[in-house]
RNA sequence: GCGCCCGUAGCUCAGUGGAUAGAGCAGCUGCCUUCUAAGCAGCCGGUCGCAGGUUCGAUUCCUGCCGGGCGCGCCA
């Protein structure tokens, strides 16, 4: 309630009780709380500190705040402090003020009831003002983050568990962007290692892909000529590694054969990075056909999934003049897609910064030679009980090959100077919180200050009901991964068949699918944020298929509702009144989907908030006013789940009015209150919409 | 063994140095001639893991224990 604490607190400040105290506007804002209960007021002012300060008891202070000139009056309460019993506190006559209108003590805490005509008038106003940026901020004004989101490896497909990731970056980059930052998206892929030898090892054995690839490999590689795997599925590719692996294992030649084509593919790499062409017709240049096949071929399969879910990504160039071209586009927010690919792969073969950082820090002695290995001892070398010092970040292993943690660091410094980024932050799994620790340690300890500014972004597991009841791990190998895209064409499923019940007009048709696509989508992101992304997710499938209660329909559901109410005043009193906008009804006919709204919502504008006198309405106009408050939470702690709980109590108490007004409804015989009420209706809309939209959720007009 | 995360209603989760700890699901009871019942109201359900400490006040902060998860040198 940022706008309305502050001026009560300076309206507090001018009271007698409060400047005799030497209780300033600001003091008194920083001991501003929330009553546990509704009917204890709307907020309340804590006396603890000041008391302290003031030696005096919170409760005889409360009292003395409250008492303006009324002496006999504190006496006589102050004798119902000896007397615990006697707890009936009766309102002191305030000064006349805008916002505040009465006031009480309860025991240490002076209890206010705000004026909600003035209180209401003034947020409706500001929201209405604002618009869709209501919520937004300046407080990230010239600051930059970078943030590693969604990352998946390829050859694999994207399975439920990448949802985490994906949706908890996004949401954190529109909340960012919110408050003033310049936010942008790196999907860091995983497409580097000798995990890709091993899968070129084993894609080799089948003799149509060797002699596609031996063929392919005599002649330059261009866009449109890389395919040598057009009969495998990103899934069918990862099955032939799985079987490569289980065969590793009785036959070590295999695994040493994996590391030889790696190698192969690197050579091939960074000769044709060196000189294009010098690699054609070698045995490596086959490796590197069969690796850019499958790169561009996963590319391809998660984009049709991120499109579900309204997300996009663009490979960075490996060519510098467009590479330069791109980061600028990145830099000032023209790029055309939610965030860039910047594979693993990218720094072992464009990236010019992995060398040096080692030579840089074996200089300096930031890190030494350890078992042939360059490592980092961040943690120092001290052994623990059990006689092993803790580990130290690996720069490169002893074949000389660069380590994860050295294109992680490479990466990061060019986030921070070719990108820009004052703030880096990871999206990445809890599983790997020793890895990011030490990546910020080695960061700080080469000498970077920003790595202080570097946050990982950890989130829980997925985890799956195993045969006996229990949670666990997904396991791709024991197929009790759920590919993600299964997941969403079930939920999508789903609210088909419960749209053809509760909306058969809708169901069916080419908006209905849309629609349908829409809240299916928005069910299993909403399901994803809506906990603190700390707890391990339990995936459940009745759960994310329950279209009830805390959900993503629910919410897009109010939402709807308050589309529905603006059509019905629209349709009740536009068309009939000259003082409102007619040409509002002849848009708001039966095809409209919020097309005419926005001329409901200028009508709306004359609504009276002083209407505005249920209890119903007095709790969604708080809440709407904690709007911003949540967005900021949400932002600073890197936790979306903070604007989904707030959702979820402002669409349960604009249910609760909803049918509260059932009698009289919210578009009824009375035009001063249903345009008071339009007006309350379409904050809602404004701000339930654009909290979901945070989310990274669609919004829909009918459903 | 060490490190990080977690432990709140039968289940899944909110919550906060302060007033009587809240939702959803599940179970039970009611509520649709009306702007969508994907809804609403009510009932049932709690030793906030345990024990100390700090504090006027602790579910919240600190320490120790118990229970669960994840991780711990050349995979990424």
């Amino acid at each position: 309630m940022g706008l309305i604490e502050t001026q009560v607190a300076a309206e507090l400040a001018e009271w007698p009780g409060f400047k005799s105290h030497g209780l300033g506007a600001e003091k008194i804002r920083e001991n501003l709380v929330r009553p546990p209960k509704d009917d204890m007021g709307d907020l309340a002012f804590a006396t603890f500190k000041a008391a302290k300060e003031a030696g005096k008891s919170p409760a005889q202070l409360a009292l003395e705040l409250v008492a303006g000139r009324d002496t006999a009056r504190i006496s006589k309460r102050l004798r119902k402090i000896e007397d615990p019993d006697d707890t009936a506190d009766e309102p002191v006559a305030p000064p006349r003020s805008a916002l505040v209108v009465a006031v009480g003590t309860a025991g240490p805490y002076v209890n206010i009831r705000l004026n909600r005509a003035a209180a209401g008038a003034l947020l409706l106003t500001e929201i209405e003002k604002q618009g869709e940026a209501y919520g937004n901020s300046e407080s990230g004004k010239g600051k930059t983050l970078v943030i590693d989101l969604s990352s998946p490896n390829i050859a694999k497909p994207l399975a439920v568990h990448h949802l985490r990731s994906t949706m908890i970056g996004y949401s954190i980059k529109k909340i960012r962007e919110s408050q003033g930052w310049r936010v942008v998206g790196v999907n860091h892929l995983g497409d580097w290692g000798t995990g890709f030898g091993k899968l070129i090892a084993g894609l080799k054995r089948i003799p149509s892909v060797a002699a596609l690839a031996a063929k392919k490999a005599k002649e330059q590689l261009t866009e449109g000529n890389f395919e040598v795997l057009p009969e495998f599925t990103v899934k069918e590719l990862n099955a032939e590694y799985q079987k490569f692996n289980e065969a590793m294992k009785s036959d070590p030649e295999l695994e040493a054969s994996g590391k030889r084509e790696f190698a192969l593919l690197e050579q091939a790499i960074v000769a044709e990075n060196t000189k294009p062409g010098s690699a054609v017709g070698t045995p490596g240049y086959e490796n590197f056909y069969i690796y850019r096949s499958a790169r561009e071929k996963s590319l391809s399969e998660f984009a049709r999934v991120y499109k579900d879910l309204g997300i996009s990504f663009k490979p960075l160039s490996i060519v510098a003049a467009q590479r330069s071209k791109e980061e600028q586009q990145l830099k000032s927010g023209t790029f055309p897609a939610t965030g860039v690919y910047i594979g693993e792969s990218h720094w072992a073969v464009v990236g010019a910064r992995c060398q040096p950082i080692v030579d840089t820090a074996l200089k300096t002695g930031v890190a030494e030679k350890s078992d042939g290995a360059v490592v980092i001892w961040v943690n120092g070398k001290k052994p623990g009980k059990d006689g092993k010092p803790p580990p130290p970040v690996i720069l490169q292993k002893d074949d000389g090959a660069s380590s994860y943690h050295l294109r992680d660091i490479a990466s990061a410094t060019y986030r921070h100077e070719g990108l820009g980024g004052t703030d880096l932050a990871y999206v990445v799994g809890s599983e790997q919180s020793l890895h990011f620790q030490q990546l910020f340690k080695a960061l700080e300890m080469l000498g970077y200050e920003w790595a202080k500014n570097c946050t990982h972004v950890d989130f829980g597991l997925m985890l799956f009901k195993n045969d006996k009841g229990g949670w666990e791990k997904t396991s791709t190998r024991r197929g009790t991964a759920i590919m993600l895209e299964d997941l969403l064409d079930e939920a999508i499923k789903s609210v088909r068949e419960i749209m053809a019940a509760k909306n058969p007009e809708l169901a069916g048709t080419p908006d209905g699918e849309a629609v349908a696509h829409a809240v299916g989508v928005g069910a299993v992101v909403f399901n994803d944020l809506k906990a603190g992304r700390r707890n391990n997710v339990k995936f459940d499938w009745d759960a994310v298929l329950d279209f009830e209660g805390e959900s993503g329909p629910y919410m897009l559901y109010q939402y709807v509702r308050m589309g529905s109410v603006m059509q019905a005043f629209s349709k009740r009193y536009c068309e009939q009144e000259p003082g409102l906008p007619d040409e509002a009804s002849a848009k708001a006919g039966a095809q409209a989907t919020g097309i005419a709204l926005d001329d409901v919502a200028k009508a709306a504008l004359h609504g009276d908030a002083a209407l505005l006198t249920l209890d119903e309405e007095w709790r969604i106009l708080k809440l709407l006013a904690e709007f911003p408050d949540a967005v900021a939470k949400a932002s600073d702690e890197y936790e979306p789940s903070v604007v989904a709980q707030h959702l979820i109590k402002l669409a349960g108490a604009t249910s609760t009015w909803w049918v509260a007004t059932r009698d009289s409804r919210i578009v009824g015989d009375d035009k001063a209150l249903s345009l008071a009420r339009v007006r309350l209706v379409n904050a809602i809309r404004t701000t339930l919409g654009k909290g979901l939209t945070l989310l990274g959720m669609s919004l829909v007009d009918r459903m």
